[in-house]
DNA sequence: AATTAGCACTCTCAGCTCGAGAGTGCTAAT
DNA sequence: ATTAGCACTCTCGAGCTGAGAGTGCTAATT
């Protein structure tokens, strides 16, 4: 494989960037003039030719100027990208913007898909921290009205999972209060399959009980992601690229299909760790949907204990520098409120 | 005013059906092809131009067929419209589709917003059920590390609140829990005023606690609809009549924005019934936005109790009568639930 | 008085041409 | 290796055109 050499790398961050701004295709005159550059128009053909060749550029139609490749994209965001940090301004805005939010986790989330999608005029996806072990951390029972009962679990790393159920027989408050505390003295961090090991001494209501607790904490074993935050799917319309409303509604498609988006969150990410940003550009992300889009995604949380994944998806035209900046900081900031308010 | 005459009213039901269908202007020759009418088309011209003059229907330029106008969608709607219920084959398939699902509100919530969106082929939205009237009804401290404590408050109708919050001192759970034990003795069934006036004994502890609940249910009280959710928005993307993106962005728009959300789900909503159905066509909704659109509407859950909204929105060409039967039952069938379920 | 056949007229829509503009690739000169 | 010069290509919007759909009016019919 061929190296660029400097001048093309400097060439194909111009177009890029050119391109980005405008959204049409980059000629070589253009380009000259709008960078003032030392060499002529006829170089940047011939450069622009043998960049082509090689993979970067691609011609909409033969005499129409040059519009990035996936590869090239690709190609600029691994090597030619220095990132640089948000503005201390905006930061400090975003942070702000925090502290004044109700201080709890969901208006966070809430919050956190609202500033990327603002900054980035994207959409913007974040998932509820979610933790892979799910342990038992405390339980309460309230009698509701006749034989119902509204059972509160908590499981380690605060997700909280609630369940209305009926017994066979009408309980008194107070023995289900004496059974929440029974389990929760015998129960304490236990994941289900150490409950399954454990051997209580339970009469019928509290075996139904276990048996609620152990179908919730499965389920919530079985639960890929948290809970979805999106927003800014109406930015993705505005954007040129999206005039033909097919494009867009394949794109949006994505965000409507839950097997489809639990799938994109987790697969394209084994193995990454906490901060580290990642870009998939076009085709990268083996959703036909998307060869025409770009994700920046991010993980957030405490490694291998409780993480969420956040992110935007944009047109592949996208200003990845301020995109990506702005992804690693909503993640770096949740990550910290996640780890203040941890529930061990 | 003038009246329609009967032949006036069944063309107006014709013109409207075959317009949902085919999306286009309908004219006069179509007319009695499709529905093997006894009249002339030269008959039909003479209506339709003295219903255009009521203001029933309009051209879209001269000499294209007709197409109801927003008054013409109201009276099909309002007099025109017989509103069959929907097949048995299909509401068995929804009534199915919700014992299936997870015995969960927010899988049922989930699940109801699909179902509308998949049925009437629109955007779906419907928010979770919330009572006006905020009571306590059960509270729950667990320590999590620290002086960090994570309270959960459930309050009557079932909605749970939580809240992480830091004391001044580490304080161990078996107070915590007494403390809890304490409030759940004394503040069954308050109102935020009754508590208020509640002269309890406590701690600082204890009244930093209190404060905290407090102004959780201030919060829950000052909200005006539940958690929100939604469905089908590309649905919207598909219709004709949005493949100008301009169009379908600023339809979506009223789903991205919070507060016109929940002015429009309250407002017009003033004195309606648990089980009407409202329909909102174009204009009607003083949402210049909604022009185009056609909003269907209801309330679902237990009067003056424990309400949620939900409806579908979606082109002002729509399926009236399968839309409508679809929400009713989708607001009956939750209504149910939540009656059920309902923690007092 | 209501209905209808007949017909001229109007407007859209898809397809077409055409010229301007932007941009290229090649060649020959520097 | 770079560049000026130039012929060539392709898109895009404007303007034109004919077919098709639909109307409104008038005069005849029931």
């Amino acid at each position: 494989m061929e190296e660029l050499t400097e001048r093309q790398k400097i060439l194909l961050s111009l177009i890029v960037h050119e391109h980005t701004q405008t959204a049409k295709p980059v000629g070589s005159e253009t380009l000259v003039r709008q960078y003032s550059l030392p060499i002529s128009s006829a170089t940047i053909r011939n450069e622009m030719t043998a960049m082509e060749e090689m993979g970067y550029l691609r011609q909409p139609h033969t005499s129409a100027g040059r519009v990035p490749t996936e590869k090239g994209y690709r190609f600029f965001v691994s090597n030619l990208l220095q990132q640089p940090m948000l503005p201390v301004a905006t930061r400090n805005t975003i942070t702000h913007q925090f502290y004044q939010a109700q201080q709890q986790l969901d208006e966070w989330l809430r919050l956190a898909a609202s500033v990327l999608a603002n900054h980035a005029q994207a959409a913007s996806i974040v998932t509820a921290p979610h933790s892979k072990k799910v342990a038992f951390k405390h339980l309460e029972l309230i009698s509701t009205r006749a034989s119902q009962v509204l059972m509160v679990l908590v499981l380690v790393g605060g997700e909280i999972r609630q369940q209305i159920f009926s017994l066979n027989e009408v309980v008194p408050q107070e023995k289900l209060s004496s059974l929440a505390a029974e389990l929760n003295a015998h129960c304490q961090n236990c994941t289900l399959v150490q409950l399954e090991k454990l051997d209580l001494d339970l009469d019928d209501v509290g075996n139904i009980v276990l048996g609620v607790i152990k179908d919730q904490m499965r389920l919530s074993e079985r639960l890929v992601i948290g809970e979805i935050y999106m927003d800014g799917l109406t930015n993705v319309l505005a954007e040129p690229e999206f005039a033909d409303t097919e494009q867009a509604l394949s794109a949006l498609s994505i965000f409507e299909e839950r097997n489809k988006l639990d799938d994109l969150l987790s697969r394209s990410f084994l193995g990454d760790e906490i901060g580290d940003v990642q870009v998939l550009i076009g085709g990268e992300s083996t959703w036909e949907e998307l060869r025409q889009c770009s994700l920046i995604l991010s993980h957030y949380g405490i490694q291998d204990q409780l993480t969420g994944t956040l992110g935007i998806l944009g047109p592949m035209r996208m200003p990845y520098g301020q995109a990506i900046s702005t992804v690693r900081f909503v993640a770096n900031l949740l990550s910290d409120l996640v780890a203040e308010n941890l529930i061990e």
